[in-house]
DNA sequence: GTGGTGACTGAATCTTAAT
DNA sequence: GATTAAGATTCAGTCACCA
């Protein structure tokens, strides 16, 4: 079988990527079934009733059932992949161990566990537990020996140049982004967020690298590839999901091919402290600058602070403080006014970067 | 063996635990070896070199032995669990999802996996994948049938009054805290931050409860259940370490026992039916009582029951009655005017309650 | 357009005491 | 042990609707 590239495959996952040919794959992202064991209906304390998963694919026998199902299709996956290529497999606490412990068995080297922590979990309603309000993705080379594609510049570059950490905060898959039926009902009980597979395919796959989505569903993973210029290969059993994964697909658009390369020019770029800018005059000192409400303002000190009444610290420490957040990137955060228009200090720190690579 | 409280054991956890008697302690924290020695080579979990081979039979068998211990130390741990206890294990991606799916073999029932957010990890030197930030808790229940412990109220006040979530950001053990030998160098190399083990035991445990550590260490669980006055029993097989666990837990000084004691927690107030608040006037026989909106009401009797046209029951059966709910919480859903607002059933139970503590 | 209100929702292993 | 009734319990966000 020659490699289906960019294209939804119908059909059992384990079956069809035996027909696949081996050593043929860059990356795989998996979000298998996660083996819940819900015992019954559950209502938030308004009453109304929360719609869980109690589809029929999520259902197995006992903890052997789901253990032999998944190595059957880590078997093959595994099969599949290059011998520097990488897995994602995203899973909660129901199944995670059960993954992770396979995958050591069969062979894969784990690179890291990276926690997706939602910013907006559905609470626990009974007050009986912690709010489960992450899930975990396992991060594994195909083996010890895997030379494994890691953009480690694009993600530091994606985190306001620190090292991207394990622990990542992205929102669910919500509002217009999540795909609905003509009842306006939800297509796909567990439809994952874009933003997701965007930082997953920009920290493991490069341009024309071929990824394969063995549990597809309406095709995230298909979505992202497309656009960040990856090449495609997914399977879904459901004929519903994967007709929607195919429409999805082919509406979606490729991002211009400059934006997808990884540049290195902002790969290479020092980091610019804000307070250069200051000296440079691109920032002149006592710039009143504000959120973008209009909320929170300060101003520019001569060293590179910024002082909001008796407070002072960096663009990012002193947005923190104001809006009570852990951590605030003060690049997008901070904007001031120019010529009738609000702009983040990101711009000016950009258009100085590009004037510094003009003039080398 | 009587149950040696407030006791550092030396030597190994599995022949020690083998001589406590079954069902014995409330919570379990564990801190098991990932034997991680990073000596310029690579050391599997299990403290194995990683040859080069790509030998899946050989690595199998390197996991295999890691398994039999985490099984071993397992089955006598819960053997000591009474039916309601709960176990902590904290791991990272090396051992982690192998002590979850063993716990599950075991027949214990995962509560939640929490992440300890590390806000000061160790930087990736080499640049090769993320952070590793985070560490893995599993919290597990003896049983899917245990009626276990968890201070959902003292969890809740310790976040701003919003549900902790299943992520933590705390910081690492450093400083003052970190116990050093005389020549300066840190005396364990994996020792926990106090803040972790303090939110632990807030959270799965009440004063006087019993606390086991299999793996002691330098004594941080140890030093946390003395200063929150749970009992206290250590395992610890390294002599320098068992040493400086037992002279850190007698240095330690229980907090006042006000201090300790849980946020009171409305399930666990004492019960006051609505009818003893009828029979002494609190609510007069006759009083008018609406939902929020108004659009049901109903008319009180004097033997605490709600009449409302043909219909009459308790304050919960009539709500849920009357709204085609499946239940209803009677002392939030009914209110009543009073002094010209309107007041819920429950504003008057707790303001009964408080009268009879001032009466005390 | 703007702002306020209210309904709705999300991979969930979600109760306990008394009879 | 099984059954029944009491009663404790939610956060961040989107969107529709209306003033």
């Amino acid at each position: 079988m020659e490699l289906p590239l960019d294209q939804i495959l119908l059909g059992d996952c384990i079956d069809l990527m035996r027909m696949l040919p081996a050593g043929s794959v860059d990356c795989i992202f998996a979000d298998p079934p996660y083996n819940l064991q819900l015992r019954g209906e559950l209502r938030r304390p308004d009453d109304s009733l929360v719609d869980g998963v109690d589809d029929d694919w999520d259902k197995f026998g006992d903890y052997a059932e789901y253990d032999r199902f998944t190595r059957d299709w880590l078997t093959e996956a595994r099969r599949l992949m290059r011998k520097d290529a990488t897995i994602w497999v995203i899973g909660s606490y129901h199944n995670i161990f059960r993954i992770g412990a396979i995958l050591q068995d069969l062979g894969f080297w784990i690179l890291n566990d990276v926690v997706w922590r939602k910013s907006n979990p559905m609470p626990n309603f009974r007050g009986r537990r912690f709010t489960n309000a992450h899930e975990t993705m396992i991060w594994a080379a195909r083996s010890p020996q895997s030379r494994y594609r890691f953009n480690y510049a694009a993600m530091k570059a994606l985190n306001d140049d620190v090292q991207m950490r394990s622990d990542w905060l992205l929102p669910l898959c919500t509002g217009n982004e999540r795909l609905r039926n003509q009842h306006g009902l939800k297509l796909h009980p567990t439809q994952k967020p874009e933003s997701l597979l965007h930082r997953v395919l920009l920290a493991s796959t490069g341009v024309d690298d071929v990824v394969l989505d063995p549990f597809t569903g309406t095709g995230t993973t298909a979505a992202m590839s497309k656009r960040l210029r990856r090449r495609f290969i997914g399977i879904e059993r459901h004929p519903d999901y994967a007709e929607a994964a195919i429409g999805r697909f082919q509406r979606e658009r490729p991002l211009p091919m400059d934006s997808v390369m990884p540049s290195p020019a902002k790969r290479d770029a020092p980091r610019v402290p804000f307070g250069s800018l200051v000296e440079r005059g691109l920032i002149p000192v006592g710039t009143r600058v504000t959120d973008k409400q209009g909320r929170v303002s300060a101003i520019v000190s001569p060293d590179g602070t910024l002082v909001s009444g008796s407070r002072r610290g960096s663009i990012h420490k002193l947005g923190a403080e104001l809006t009570n957040a852990p951590s605030c990137n003060g690049w997008t955060f901070w904007h001031f006014e120019r010529d009738g228009a609000l702009v983040t200090l990101d711009v000016v720190r950009v258009e100085s970067a590009a004037a510094q690579d003009a003039a080398e």
